[in-house]
Parts: structure tokens; C-alpha cells; sequence
DNA sequence: CGTTCGTCAAGAGCGGTGCTCTCGTTTTTT
DNA sequence: AAAAAACGAGAGCACCGCTCTTGACGAACG
């Protein structure tokens, strides 16, 4: 039965996929603006309306390359944390903090679609939500295990109780963590993307030339936030 | 002379005013993205071909747009700020950062234009520059005033020496503050821009409900990053 | 006062977009 | 072999940014 529908379904499945990739080179050259499905056919020798077989509308199509991408950068991650000494706490920050921002420089369209301004007039389905945390996921193993062995001091502040009840969601990605190292962790989070949001959306144009230098003494500043020793 | 132009050149300052206000309207319910030529002069009782007259191209309406945007924000960070008794530095940081994030909060849209994905195929003028400085501006002063005023405690770290070159630009925002409090300065900057980027391109959705709360937890963090004593 | 000149709104039109519908053809299923 | 489903092609709709031309109007000058 299904030796039978391969035949078909073989070059669909063929064609989808040529479909996503001329559509990620279109997304990494003209931006996600710049996608559209009439170049994306034009470039397959197609008619336009036939695209509409294999994807229903433009958004289905960004929906695809927005899991896509999150799988990349989550994969890209998670690979070079597994590269490290699982103990050396300290390099495993450095280490995703270089992950994050080596993917988002060489594909900056792609991390725009990621953690930019959202694309006028989409709503993300429900699909993204199990890709889009493979990053922050590495991230709060991280610091769940640097707690564990007892590498991260114990900050001194302890915030707000009113925040308690906010941390619920974030307990999930850092177990076993207190509140107060918990919040060191979102804060660390948002440094880091907060950066690199910065550096690929053009902020530090004529301000920072050697971007990487300057990211990698912030990024040891946030892991001392952290209460992760040097 | 100017007088007598005055008769024509105040209807069109007028319609000038008029089309900017009707962009910034739909700029904020449709995104940059469903900004139309076409809508506006639709909105205007016009004839598309006629809002050339003013604006000669879509581009340059946007233009217009993100410095009004720059010059908003702006300025509600430095009416925020003057209104702190200016030797109280932590509550005048804490009053930028709120001043920031309300802003965007209220303007996500308009805040998206500034700090958000680069709109594709739009290339910034410099005549954007000086207005783009002004709520950093702030940010450097009250680091500035700080330091000077001893409330800084130095910190112990040095950063790498090869970053020296690098603050050339950095140092005319934070005149006459050593290097590690400058680098600290910029790790501040990023880290709050960076948490309203999450907050309002929706990265906290289901995952944070009381934002104000944790951002203001975070941005305390922040600012006994930078030495500011609380 | 009348003429000239610059500014203006309007309209038509070009090439582009996302998307829909229909129509034969081909492939799969019954 | 017949029915059903999937497919590519084409025409067409409404929209977009932008350009060009046309005719009307007001201000400046002789």
C-alpha cells in the first residue's frame, strides 16, 4: 500500500522539499519580505498556482521555514554543548553563547524570522512552539546542572515573592533551581539574545567593529550574574 | 516673500501632517509590512499618484516615520529621566528602563521600526543618526554622572585589552569612565533592550504574565551589574 | 490686467504580488 | 476497465509601488 503511493508521493515529498530550499535561499538573500511564491514557482519552471498543491498559502510555506529554522539553531546548539566537557560550566555558557550568535551572523534572515519583529499579519501556529525552545532548553540544563553540582554561588538578593508565582513555566526548563538563580537565568537569556539581537539587526554599525571580542566580555559578565564562576 | 507662499506651503504642511498621521495610524494597526501608499490616500479621499507629491517614495515615508519614531522615544526617556532628582542614579536607571519598556509596550509597532528586523530592501539615510542616539544618550549620561558623582563601585574585572580601541565611539556617550564600567555600561544597554525585544515581539507569551514585575526584578540585576549601587 | 510658469490632483497604465477557479491530463484506487 | 483523486497549466481577481501624461489652478511678473 504504501510501495504503491510512493510513486507519487515520492516526487511530492521531492517537491515540497525543492519548494522549502528555494524558498530559504529567496528568505537568506531578500529577507522574509522578499518571499514569494511567484519567484519560488518561476525559479521551478512551474505556473505559480500549482505551489498552492504543496503549500495552501504563503504563511504555510513561512510556518515550514520558521520550524526549519528553529531546528537548525536548536540542533547548532545543542551540538556544541554536547561538544564540551559536560562539567566545565563556565565553557558550556561561553560555549552556547557562541553557538547562538555564529548562527544567527551566518543567517541572519533566518534568526530575523526567529526572534524579530513578528511578520505583519501571521499568527505562529501551534507546530513552532516544540521547535522554538530547543535552544533556551540546552540553556536551562545548563544552569539546572551547574546548580546541581553547586558551581553557581547562591545570590545574595532574593526576589520579590510576587515573582513566585510567575516562574511556574520557567521551572520546567531549569528543575531543582531556586527562584532567585532563576531569575539570574532568564535575565542571562535575554542578555544574550538581547545582544545578538542588537549585532545582527545593524544597532552596533560604526559603534563596535570587533563585535565578537566585545560579546564574549559581556557574555562573562552575564555568567557572573549568574553566579557561574569563572 | 515667505508670506506669500505661505498660502500654498501651509496646505501642504498640512497634508504632509496629514498622510504621516494616517500612516502612523495604520503602521500601528497593520505593522510596517501593510503600510500602503495606496491606503492612505485612499483614507485621504486622494488618488494614489497624488501622495508622490509629498513623499516620493514608500521609503521615504517610512523614513520619516522611524525618526519621528526615534525622536518619541527619545523623548519620553529624557522626560523621564529629568524628572528624577538627578544624584538619585539608581532610581533614575530604574526610571529609563520603565521609561523604555512602556514606550515600546504602548508602541510595539512603531518600536518594531526601530529596534526590530530591518525592514527588507529599506536602507536607512543618515539623516536617521541623530535622532537614533537620543535615548541611549540618556543611558550614557546617567552612567557618566554616576561615576563621576562615586557612586559606581569599579568593578574588579579588566577587560581584555583589545577591546580598548573598540569604545572610541562608546566614549563620547559615557565621557570619563574607565573602560570596565564603560563595557558594563553597554551589557546595561543590551540587556534592557533586549528584554523588551522579547516582551514585545511575544517571546514571553504563556511564559510570563506579570511582565513589568520580572522586568523589574531583571533590570535590578542590571544595574548592580554596572556597579549601581541600590 | 493678462500672461507665464510652477504646483497640484487625477487618471491610465506597467509589472509585480497572493490567491482562486476551471479545465484537461495523469496517476492511483476501486 | 471504470471511478476517483491528484496534478499542472492557464485565466482572472484585487491589490501593491511607481511612472507618465493631462488638465486645472494659483502665484508671480511684464
Amino acid at each position: 500500500m504504501t510501495a504503491s503511493r510512493t510513486a507519487r508521493e515520492r516526487v511530492r515529498a521531492e517537491l515540497t522539499r525543492e519548494i522549502t530550499d528555494i524558498a530559504r535561499r529567496q528568505l537568506a538573500t531578500e529577507g522574509a519580505g522578499g518571499l514569494s511564491l511567484r519567484a519560488v514557482a518561476r525559479e521551478m519552471g512551474m505556473v505559480s498556482s500549482a505551489i498552492y498543491r504543496y503549500f495552501p498559502s504563503r504563511d504555510d510555506l513561512l510556518t515550514t521555514l520558521i520550524i526549519d529554522g528553529y531546528n537548525a539553531l536548536g540542533e547548532a546548539v545543542e551540538r556544541a554543548d554536547a561538544a564540551c566537557p559536560q562539567d566545565d560550566f563556565p565553557r558550556r555558557w561561553m560555549t552556547i553563547c557562541h553557538a547562538v550568535r555564529d548562527w544567527a551572523v551566518a543567517h541572519p534572515h533566518e534568526y530575523a524570522l526567529l526572534y524579530g519583529s513578528p511578520v505583519p499579519g501571521y499568527q505562529a501556529p501551534q507546530d513552532t512552539v516544540a521547535a522554538r525552545v530547543r535552544d533556551v532548553t540546552v540553556l536551562g540544563r545548563l544552569i539546572s546542572d551547574a546548580w546541581r553540582a553547586g558551581t553557581i554561588r547562591p545570590p545574595a538578593d532574593s526576589p520579590a515573592e510576587e515573582l513566585t508565582s510567575e516562574a511556574a513555566a520557567l521551572r520546567d526548563l531549569m528543575p531543582g533551581v531556586p527562584d532567585s538563580v532563576l531569575w539570574r537565568g532568564v535575565s542571562a537569556w535575554t542578555a544574550l539574545y538581547g545582544w545578538v539581537n542588537f549585532e545582527v539587526f545593524g544597532q552596533f554599525n560604526n559603534t563596535i567593529e570587533d563585535r565578537r571580542a566585545v560579546f564574549e566580555h559581556s557574555m562573562r559578565l552575564a555568567a557572573s550574574t549568574i553566579g557561574l564562576a569563572q
